[in-house]
DNA sequence: AATGAATGAGCCTTCATTCAT
DNA sequence: GATGAATGAAGGCTCATTCAT
């Protein structure tokens, strides 16, 4: 009796899919244009232009700028945090933790200077316009959640209110070390790796 | 004999004086309207409104927008920096350098956060636009080297590429404090010294 | 089996003319803006307000001011050259070269004197503006053009670097007649006639 | 008795006359900064600049802007026909007047190239400005007068309303040759003397 | 579902002109 | 006499957004 029902809803269901696809499949065209050029200097005619889509495309899938913004953002939370998450569950014991997350770090320093360019660049323009602060805040929940894995891997034991000032602290050193990137003289990964397990050891 | 030409020096001094002056008053409106809104979101418009200027007079004293901004943000440094090594000059020993920073960090917080937001979105914009990095390094150079010496009066010797480092960290924590002085629930003076105390003793 | 290509291709033709036709159009109202008030004295909002379109739109379609200026001269020459070539197809013989010649210029210089006045103020520009050389030269080659074909026709042989000379001379005396049309006495049609018979039967 | 009459008035002359010559100073400064950038292109900025004068010493002597550069026009004026009619003047019979006629005029192409480019601009203007109107039409009789006395003096009688004509055509020979010395190609001395002897040969 | 033409508010900048000194 | 600080109107141009197709 209520088949039509049932159908309708996972005909929606796979409605909104798709179309969650589709916006995905955008935001990661507009992320390149954005990473490239920063929040400041990125019309919605460069990213079209630039990921060769319409600019009436933008606007059918995202309500507005800040919109499709707020989702390229996001975007990169999910993969940058998966990728120091996975590289912490292979280690144990406050060695290999420490080993494991410079690692981690270093490699998104050298490999995704743009992307944090971005965060950066978004983080800051949340303090200013407020539409962006729920997704920072998401953001850096799930960030801070990272560096508390970490210190509780390594066996170290902090209250909870301690954890976002480590994360504050990491955070201060990734953001120096990543600008620096981009200045004449980059430091080299054996370089950066050093910093950074010196700065764990300290830490755990 | 020659009294002429000291004269017409005389007058042309006097004439670069007034008119260094007046840049510091505008400079001193605009970064009013800069503190306010952002980099990003401040137009020439909004900056001669709020101040009772003259669209025209903002360019009679600047070349560009980005020239203004960079004046604003290079008085604000000197302003800043003079205030903590001000406070550090009083102190010595250990443990009055951590009281006399600390305090200096806390105050500023509390009461230049919208500054310090600023200059945070200022030094963003550097690493998507060249024509604010001499500035931003030059004022970080300073700030480096406001660490380094409480480093020096604390009589912790470290080497000098360290103390980039630690101006990093100091800095991550001071970012995030900051920050979250404009969420709902800021902290009170009282937590945080009590953070940065415990921060600057752990590395003293 | 590959009618796609073919069919995106005729799409991407027919949006091409489209776009060709509507920059005509918007050429043809600007035209009329600038015919009056002159490249120096004609505001791209002048524009605008005098034919009905929106300041964006003409942006939209032209790269800038000069990019739409050159444009409408452009159009003015084919315009121009058109009609004198189809005065001079007609015509056999020195007697009959000079009155289609003549009474092509004539009815050019009483109908259209504004367009002419707009092509010297842009041919002025040139020298000072290397934009719009290359449309000068464009259409001062099919003027020369013009004159060599009359003096062909008219069975006169002179050497190619003559031909240049004589379009200076033509070119002169049009100019200065077509200046004295704005003046307090402007004169007659057959003033006019009789007064470029006498020079291109001089000439040939 | 009305020697005090007499003294005012010989005052007030001396005071004209030292106030026109300060006026033909700068006349001749703001005409090199216009010769070079040319009516559209020249602000009073652009003059006080690039002559080392204040910008209210422009307003000072001058009405405004079009005042100003009318009487640098008109100043140019008279040096061009005064080295014209000079030169013409030592001459006598048909071949000399050609000679000393086509001499005048190629030195005056090579060597002042940039002022007649700037009197072509402002004769351009006029068409648009009627402001510039009575001086245009003032330095074009003098012009004329300047054909016909070569005219007078080759012994050619022709009819004076001829004589704008042959104006005219000289001039627009004139005009063509002198752009073309802005090339990539610029004729030689030698090949605009023969090509103008050619021509005045041809009238006379 | 997707496009891109069209809009108009807003931005930075320039400029002739005025005026207090 | 002379200066240059100050003004505000206007100019070219960009951009997010809307909407007809």
């Amino acid at each position: 009796m209520n088949d039509f029902p049932a159908k309708l809803q996972a005909r929606a269901a796979r409605k909104t899919a798709k179309r969650d696809e589709k916006k995905r499949q955008i935001a990661a065209s507009a992320l390149n244009a954005l990473k490239e050029l920063g929040y400041a200097n990125t019309s919605l005619r460069d990213i079209a232009e630039k990921s060769d889509m319409s600019l009436g495309m933008l606007h059918y899938y995202f309500e507005d700028r800040s919109d499709l913004i707020i989702y390229c953002v996001s975007i990169y939370k999910r993969e940058f945090v998966r990728a120091v998450t996975k590289a912490l569950t292979a280690a144990s014991g406050r060695d290999e933790v420490i080993e494991a997350f410079s690692e981690a770090l270093v490699t998104s320093i050298i490999e995704d200077e743009m992307t944090h360019r971005l965060w950066y660049d978004i983080r800051n323009q949340a303090m200013f316009d407020v539409t962006f602060r729920p997704v920072v805040s998401e953001i850096e929940t799930m960030l801070i959640g990272t560096v508390g894995a970490a210190f509780d891997k390594a066996g170290h034991k902090i209250p909870p209110e301690q954890v976002a000032i480590y994360y504050a602290l990491v955070d201060g050193a990734f953001r120096y070390l990543m600008q620096d990137q981009f200045s004449a003289t980059p430091r080299s990964r054996r370089a950066l790796q050093a910093i950074f397990r010196d700065l764990l050891a300290q830490f755990f």
